[in-house]
DNA sequence: AACAACCTCAACCGCATCAGA
DNA sequence: GTCTGATGCGGTTGAGGTTGT
């Protein structure tokens, strides 16, 4: 990928080199790396010579130089992971990417933003509808039961001697999510104490 | 075949936080 | 305590690829 943004002469000749990274660039700041370590980003920018600042050097080692990057497709496991653990966390991509071994911020991010965040949104949509659904049906439960205490109400106006007995747990059809959601949230908790 | 629209992902930017002097 | 440089993080951009018309 020859990414080249549109850049002025004077910025090209003054700023430090910008866009794509090429091999030659990949095998020098691996080599400074492995004989300095991956630290004091800045040194390791001006000993290998790239005319690259130090923090574009510290990306291009995270997100794809250093070993143990797992390329390629997210798989299922993957995915539902951080789809857990974006629920719980949020956007906070470094964490996430801390709980899937061999993934970056980045991908994590990209892929968020390029797939995940679609489904939630398509899923978001089901769920307002269903709620509108469940909503109309409540509605229609109150006014049953309104019609029925009406209908059993003794002509005195005392409320006792109804027949209705409303169980508002009737409403709600919980699923098992929630209470897995919450066991798997406490066993991710426990795995930072340990 | 040509063009537009959309998608993907590497790279950049700005800000926040950390660590050492 | 505070100043400064280094590092980390999340949001955004845009080139190149893919798909649709």
């Amino acid at each position: 990928m020859a990414t080249m943004k549109k850049e002025s002469v004077k910025t090209m000749e003054t700023m430090p080199n910008k866009g794509a990274w090429t091999a030659e660039e990949d095998r020098k700041l691996a080599e400074v790396i492995a004989t300095h370590g991956a630290k004091r980003w800045r040194t390791i920018a001006s000993k290998a010579a790239l005319n690259r600042c130090g923090k574009s050097c510290r990306l291009r080692w995270l997100n794809y130089l250093r070993p143990n990057i797992k390329r390629g497709n997210i798989s299922d496991q993957e995915e539902d992971l951080i789809l857990r653990l974006h629920k719980l966390l949020g956007n906070r991509w470094s964490l996430i990417a801390g709980r899937l071994p061999g993934r970056t911020d980045n991908e994590i991010k990209n892929y968020w933003n390029s797939h995940l965040s679609k489904k939630i949104n398509k899923k978001g949509k089901q769920i307002e509808a269903s709620n509108r659904e469940c909503q109309k049906i409540e509605k229609k439960t109150v006014e049953i039961s309104l019609e029925l205490k009406e209908d059993n109400k003794p002509h005195n106006g005392s409320e006792e001697g109804s027949n209705v007995n409303f169980n508002i747990d009737d409403l709600f059809d919980f699923t098992d999510e929630d209470t897995l959601n919450m066991e798997w949230m406490s066993r991710f908790l426990e795995m930072d104490e340990a």
